[in-house]
DNA sequence: AGGCGGGCTGTTAGCGTTAACATAGCAGCC
DNA sequence: GGCTGCTATGTTAACGCTAACAGCCCGCCT
């Protein structure tokens, strides 16, 4: 079946190679290889054959700049290394795959600057759209979007003013939720144990969400801990310890992102503290990881996976150069109160006494 | 300093419109851009200037087309939701950062069929080398490899015969000393738990090395337990409750990877079993996660940056064109003990009765 | 004076493919 | 018989850029 290469190694094989071995013209084989217009059943085995023998491999480089399309999105986001955005990502591929486009996947580590390079270097190979995480972004960034003339998703978070498209959900509304479930739930105390991002503009409106929802019930954060590197479950531990030692009265902990919190879970399951009776926990995003603690721990659904899905809908949605201009689809996630938050709601505006 | 541009959004800028902008030519332009060549100081800032203010993003499928150079990289690898990979990914980008490389990563899922599609749109690109997770491809895939005239380098894995390079450590030789310290820490009755992955080839042949040394001890597998799909914290819980179930009297449980070892640990812990006295645990992969666990699980670093790290030398080491032939880097993964084997050795061949 | 070399800029000819148009062959039909 | 209308194939000219080479200008050396 597959017969020794009579080519020369040495060099690339391009469509005259094709061409010459199955004795049509280049753009006969480039028709059979495109499904593209009319050809006959011969030509086209004869041809096929060819290009399987020789093992011919388009160059869609050139392909790309003859025809003036490229099935490639650009996918820019900050990190791989926190299970949510490889998420988004299958929620991507998924919709991409029947529409023969293909994600290509930029990581910024959280730097603008970075963010700059990654989109720079992106547009340089003039993909069809581009998915990008968050609604900030440099002057230069924003003006590159603006300029490219493809469509545009901006992801993850809807609480500002997008350049083209955006998918996301509102976080400062889904810190206001959870504070107002805490509240409810009778909690008083409350601190928030978080990452130290600058950048991480939706941790940021969270968190901003959250106090404004504190300040409305008369209420400010306890205490607040933050943190940078490391292994995020151990640092939810020691940030846990270093809050209950600090404020020892605190009757509630609010996590910025889920991994945080089941380490505090752990951890105060381990100083044999009763949750949610004495504390309570709550963390964000429901990562699926929740389920096997020993508890499930309060929080709350991002999305992930549909807004994946919804921004790649939306780029293969949009016919080339009919860039029609932006819409925006906000989801919203829903709170999941686990076991962490204790169900009884106590007398309001009556701060319970810890047992 | 952000003059609106002048120029028509809807057509995409060229070289020629820079150049008409500073009063140069194309291939002046061209030079300033690259910094390569000598171009006079003041021309340099002009044509600079004209660039950013129109707002000029090369084209660099022209660009490679023209100069038969791509800075890409492709790297295939089967999944990112594991923490693996994406580490794997973290070694290679910091090491071709400075290179002028960039790397372009591709998803198969487990599925050879996917990866000879992903590995064929990459190769359709032209990249400059390839990075390509396992040994084991179809024959397609192989010989696309082979023709494709740029440094491969094959990850993860050394056990198997590869197409040019490789870097990676032996699975099966990190099976069967996992094995090996089981069993001189004095644990007879040894249960496996894995996920049902035909296509994992490096989770099979740890299972090998695993079950070759146990029959050089003597022993078999106690039981074993497959998975697939799923939170991996909760089902190595639900592995664990079924194994012990089934065969009450197993008295160490060898899991596949860290995550449902964590699970596994959780219940173990859950139930009071005494870890490591009643029962040893151990996973694989050194995940950071594993830090925050109430008692540190045994595991073996699989020296993902490392080989992230190598791989991307050994591309950005050949000089394009120079494809000198294959080197096999063998990294050496460390046991780390923990606190879930025990670490009195028992007089050896006797078996330790459960307390 | 004439020639040489170095710094700077321009010209020409592709790179491998595809869009658009041209052509060949052939059947059908008045 | 010539015209229409189709199918199957070929030809030509880009696409936007860069390699390679060709100039030009000017200072400096012999």
């Amino acid at each position: 079946m597959t017969r020794p290469p009579t080519q020369d190694p040495r060099r690339t094989l391009t469509l005259r190679d094709v061409s010459e071995a199955s004795g049509v013209s280049e753009m006969t084989v480039s028709r059979v290889l495109r499904n593209r217009g009319d050809v006959s059943e011969a030509t086209r085995e004869r041809v096929l054959e060819a290009a399987r023998s020789l093992g011919y491999v388009p160059n869609k480089i050139a392909g790309a700049l003859a025809s003036q399309r490229v099935n490639l999105v650009g996918v820019i986001i900050p990190s791989l290394s926190n299970m949510v955005f490889p998420e988004v990502l299958t929620g991507i591929s998924d919709v991409l795959e029947d529409t023969g486009l293909q994600p290509v996947v930029g990581v910024t580590n959280y730097q603008p600057e970075r963010e700059e390079t990654v989109l720079y270097e992106m547009l340089s190979w003039r993909p069809s759209g581009l998915i990008i995480a968050g609604l900030e972004h440099t002057d230069a960034s924003r003006a590159m979007m603006m300029q490219a003339g493809i469509p545009i998703v901006e992801i993850m978070d809807i609480d500002g003013e997008p350049v083209d498209s955006a998918v996301g959900i509102s976080h400062r509304r889904a810190g206001r939720q959870m504070a107002e479930a805490i509240i409810a739930a009778g909690y008083r105390r409350i601190a928030f144990l978080g990452t130290q991002m600058p950048n991480d503009h939706r941790a940021r409106k969270r968190l901003e969400g959250f106090e404004a929802a504190l300040a409305k019930a008369g209420l400010a954060l306890a205490d607040r801990e933050f943190y940078s590197g490391g292994s995020a479950l151990l640092k939810g531990r020691e940030m846990t310890e270093a809050v209950l030692k600090r404020t020892p009265d605190v009757d509630f902990l609010y996590y910025s992102n889920d991994m945080i919190g089941a380490g505090g879970l752990l951890y105060c399951l381990d100083q044999g503290l009763d949750v949610p009776g004495r504390i309570g926990l709550a963390g964000f995003n429901g990562v699926e990881l929740l389920d096997g603690l020993p508890r499930q721990l309060a929080t709350m659904d991002a999305c992930r996976l549909e807004i994946g899905r919804a921004a790649a809908g939306i780029i293969a949605g949009k016919r080339p150069g009919g860039v029609i201009g932006g819409e925006v689809i906000e989801l919203t996630p829903k709170l999941q109160l686990g076991a962490t938050i204790r169900a009884v709601t106590p007398e309001p505006g009556k701060a319970p006494a810890a047992p």
